[in-house]
DNA sequence: TTAGCCTTGAAT
DNA sequence: ATTCAAGGCTAA
């Protein structure tokens, strides 16, 4: 059975497509398992060299129909790994394909083992789309995982008895499918020799596509349309009769309704809409009736357009809303690229009704997998604030649309110079570190702060009482940054409805926040990053196979545009899991409330905060040094200094570097290194900790123990990671991600709460949270580790931070950077970051707090009913920080709301480190 | 179906 | 005359 075809010919001609069942799988697994055929990173490297555009890849779904739209329940769906996107093949991979394909012979159809993208084909499937293979992707898909090892019975029969849903990391077909190590599931072991080499860790939001529901897996549904089937009419662009409303697109606003109901599923009120809208035609006299939810647009007064056209539209190219992809303009409300664009027309004109079979209707939209779920695609399409009404009944093309569709639209068109940009953004950073204590950080929804603009106020943008709402602030994160966004104006909305938030987190809060009147930032910035969440593919996904990468190129490298390609995440396993004293109180500690001790504790103790050693005598003078890694004059060296950067923490102002085994970073510090140690306490030695009530000082045990694993700083330890070709960049930055992958798994799988969480909320809260996490520790870590201000003010812990900060990437990427550059991009990221830092530092913050704080974080919840095990788990470790602030620090009664105050401000700031994808800036700061 | 490119036409 | 956001077309 060949049904793999050539490049552009047809595929899947009649016959039945290729595809792997789960016997393939298994052999191949077998195979790999005997013969360590698994390839390494060199292997990857020579197989992907052929290919010029990887994107991370998935796996396909193809109907076996080809040209067939009608998907008859006998025809049951088959799969096959592809490639997204690509028209392009090594015939390599492929072939291999086919030969495995031949050795397997025709498939049982319905054995249903076969692991699915999410992709709904039922139009016909373009011939690149099936069959291919041809990347060495990553990834990972539920499928079911055999718990039997007798291949014989693996028939496709019975299945739920003889598989159970697992979560297993996939790469291209050449090397099959490996388990990932999951707890608790029979026959899913991790071989020695994969341990060691790469494994494949590709962490996705959701299963990658394919349904493996506890009745089996779940063929891949059709998109449905409402009751009227009409096919698009597809008008000429001269025809004559384009100037009559053609047809409606909602037979009735029932329908209509019913179609928006579909998308918001009450999660969301979307007000984009109006009815049976035309566009605006000249000389008709409209005089912007605002009827109901809309209201007039007051037209520009001032500032005029004096962009000038240069090169920085290449350099700082817009992004999509949707997707991140590179923009092109206002469409239909938001900014968005020609495929967003497209698809939001496309769906609406044909009233497409898409349904979410890969995940729960929050499947992570992005370029590379965008594709993926047309659902929440086109959900996330409503959720940003693109106008339905915007597209236009009567198909006319061009012109301009009427006043009333025009208020609708929540980024208005250009009136903002970009220079104006800039100017604002400064006044960010300004504003962020001029404030003394995080908490009373503000973000301002409204990126511009222009005084002549009036913001108009947005009807369609009230996504009210919305759990998993992408707030406004998320959309100025997306127009504001990367995007020429000062060409646009983003409504403000100050929409007192949005304090209708409900997330639960907040609520849960809100008690003890209310005294400090912070509870509405909370919930703004708790928000924040909702569609943030990325995956390590794309924010690590830089392309690996690329033998050389021009200098645009290398300007996607370090800005990540368009860098989300070939998901390569190779998640080092290979540090087993040392067991280590997680019980050593030896009794379990459950006859206590945990939430009642937190009231009555002491009131007179005096908290004695001295036990940071002042080490900072000599931290001024380290500051004077201003900079301290003058960009490389010469490449050559380039490797000393940034060795010196990162392994010399006092010639680097005030980063110290600890917990790593490298004898020459810790002797080139003296009288840090007691600090070091003394913030390594073991628990049981620190007095402190025998106050606790006995339950919390239990969990906090287990949580201090388990936090020694995620220590990255010592990630730069290494002899390789001094890079000599763009490639080697490549390879630290996967690197990189690969070892805080490894480390977040160990971690989670560490902590005592590990199997009370079903599996695939585990691997969701991995997705979610990692480079929350990330950032708490990058922002906590001098804190924790006994660091002291002696002096330094807020302003000049950021200035050395984006000292640092250049310079590591300057000789990291060999290239220089402007300050202003920078603080363009991440300068407003820079300054929460740098907040964090000084305020963790001055309230000296213990690890007993920050490792409550990880764990409370990792828990947070932004869809407050979703799952009661979670929020149970997360109050727990809420009351334990809280005994902790309350036993150590009776001085300080707000300490622990101010606490979780930090945490939306993590959020922002891991938003906008996934944003800026420029995920190796805390290993930097780190160092 | 997707998404890049093209045409259109009111607004500027 | 130019802009730019609509719709259209079509290769993949
Ligand atoms: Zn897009
Ligand atoms: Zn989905």
């Amino acid at each position: 059975m060949t049904s793999v075809s050539l490049p552009n010919t047809g595929t899947s001609k009649n016959g039945s497509p290729g595809f792997l069942d789960f016997k393939l799988k298994r052999r191949r697994l077998s195979d790999i398992l005997t013969t360590s055929s698994i390839p390494g990173n060199t292997s990857i490297e020579s197989d992907v060299q052929s290919n010029s555009s990887s994107e991370s890849g998935y796996i396909s779904y193809s109907d076996g129909n080809h040209g067939d739209r009608n998907n008859s329940p006998d025809e049951s769906p088959v799969y096959n790994i592809s490639s997204e996107n690509s028209p392009e093949r090594s015939s390599h991979c492929e072939k291999q394909f086919i030969n495995n394909d031949n050795e397997t012979g025709a498939p049982t159809s319905n054995s249903g083992i076969n692991i699915g993208q999410c992709r709904s084909s039922l139009f016909s499937p373009p011939p690149y789309y099936a069959n291919t293979i041809n990347k060495m992707h990553v990834g990972v898909a539920y499928v079911g995982i055999p718990t039997t090892n007798d291949e014989n019975q693996l028939d496709g029969k019975d299945i739920n008895n003889k598989f159970k849903m697992g979560l297993v990391p996939v790469m291209s077909p050449m090397s099959g499918f490996i388990p990932l190590a999951i707890n608790g599931l029979s026959g899913v072991q991790i071989p020695q020799e994969l341990s060691k080499g790469v494994q494949p860790v590709f962490m996705t939001s959701m299963p990658n596509g394919f349904v493996m529901t506890s009745s089996g897996p779940v063929a891949v549904s059709s998109p449905n349309r409402l009751s009227n089937d009409r096919k698009p009419k597809s008008v000429s662009s001269c025809g004559s009769d384009r100037s009559g409303p053609t047809s409606k697109k909602f037979q009735t606003k029932e329908t209509e309704s019913e179609f928006i109901d579909h998308y918001t599923n009450g999660t969301f009120v979307y007000l984009g809409h109006l009815g049976g809208l035309k566009h605006k035609v000249k000389n008709v006299n409209e005089s912007d009736v605002g009827g109901g939810n809309s209201q007039t647009v007051k037209e520009d007064e001032t500032v005029p357009d004096m962009t000038p056209v240069s090169t920085y539209d290449n350099k700082y190219p817009m992004v999509c809303g949707i997707c991140n992809d590179k923009a092109t303009g206002l469409h239909y409300g938001i900014i968005t690229c020609e495929g967003c664009k497209g698809f939001f027309k496309r769906t609406v004109q044909n009233r497409r009704v898409y349904t979410c079979v890969g995940g729960s209707g929050n499947c992570e939209i992005n370029k590379t997998q965008r594709n993926r779920c047309q659902f929440c695609r086109f959900k996330k399409c409503l959720h940003a604030g693109m106008v339905l009404a915007a597209v236009r009944e009567d198909r006319m093309p061009g012109g301009r649309n009427s006043g009333e569709v025009y208020n609708l639209y929540k980024v208005k068109y250009k009136k903002h110079k970009r220079r104006e940009e800039t100017r604002v953004c400064k006044e960010r950073v300004a504003q962020i570190i001029s404030r003394p204590n995080g908490q009373q950080l503000e973000i301002n929804p409204c990126i511009t702060t222009d005084k002549n603009t009036k913001p108009v106020s947005y009807p369609g943008a009230g996504y009210h009482g919305n759990n998993n709402s992408i707030s406004d602030t998320r959309q100025m994160y997306t127009t504001g940054q990367n995007s020429k966004s000062s060409v646009y104006t983003t409504d403000c909305v100050n929409d007192s409805n949005q304090t209708d938030v409900t997330d639960k987190w907040c609520q849960k809060r809100n008690a003890s926040i209310s005294s400090m009147g912070q509870a509405e930032h909370f919930k703004t910035q708790t928000c924040v990053n909702r569609d943030s969440s990325s995956q390590l593919s794309c924010t690590y996904g830089v392309s690996q196979h690329k033998k050389k990468l021009c200098d645009e190129k290398m300007e996607n490298l370090i800005y990540g545009y368009g860098s989300s390609k070939n998901g390569c995440v190779h998640g080092d396993m290979s540090q087993s899991f040392v067991p280590r004293k997680m019980f050593k109180s030896g009794r379990c500690y459950d006859n206590r409330d945990t939430g009642s001790s937190t009231e009555s504790s002491a009131t007179n103790e005096n908290c004695s905060n001295n036990q940071n050693v002042d080490l900072t005598s000599n931290l001024q003078k380290l500051t004077n040094t201003n900079t301290p890694v003058t960009c490389a004059s010469t490449m050559k060296d380039s490797h000393a200094i940034l060795r010196s950067t990162l392994t010399q923490p006092d010639t680097n102002m005030f980063f110290m570097t600890s917990g790593s085994n490298n004898p020459c970073l810790l002797s080139s510090s003296s009288g840090e290194q007691s600090v070091i140690s003394s913030s390594y306490m073991s628990p049981q030695e620190d007095p402190k900790l025998t106050s606790l009530d006995p339950r919390s000082r239990y969990l906090l045990d287990c949580l201090l123990d388990c936090d020694k694993i995620l220590d990255i700083t010592d990630l730069y330890q290494r002899d390789h990671l001094f890079p000599e070709t763009k490639d080697d960049v490549t390879n630290l930055l996967c690197g990189l991600g690969d070892e805080i992958v490894g480390k977040l798994i160990q971690w989670t799988k560490r902590l005592s709460f590990f199997k009370e969480i079903p599996l695939d909320i585990h691997s969701q809260l991995l997705s979610s949270k990692w480079h929350e996490i990330l950032m708490l520790i990058t922002t906590t870590y001098k804190a924790v580790h006994g660091h002291t201000l002696n002096g330094m003010t807020l302003e000049e812990l950021y200035t050395n931070n984006m000292n640092h900060l250049k310079g590591c990437m300057e000789c990291l990427f060999k290239k220089e950077f402007t300050v202003e550059h920078l603080e363009t991009e991440i300068g407003e990221m820079m300054g929460i970051i740098s907040n964090l830092m000084y305020s963790f530092i001055k309230m000296n913050l213990s690890r007993e707090e920050h490792v409550c704080l990880q764990v409370i974080l990792l828990l947070n919840q932004c869809d407050s009913g979703q799952n009661d095990i979670i929020n149970k788990i997360q109050d727990r470790y809420s009351s334990v920080l809280s005994d902790i602030v309350t036993s150590h620090r009776p001085d300080q009664p707000n300490r622990y709301a101010e606490l979780l105050l930090f945490l939306p401000q993590i959020q922002t700031a891991s938003a906008l480190l996934i944003q800026s994808k420029m995920i190796y800036i805390p290993f930097f700061l780190n160092q």
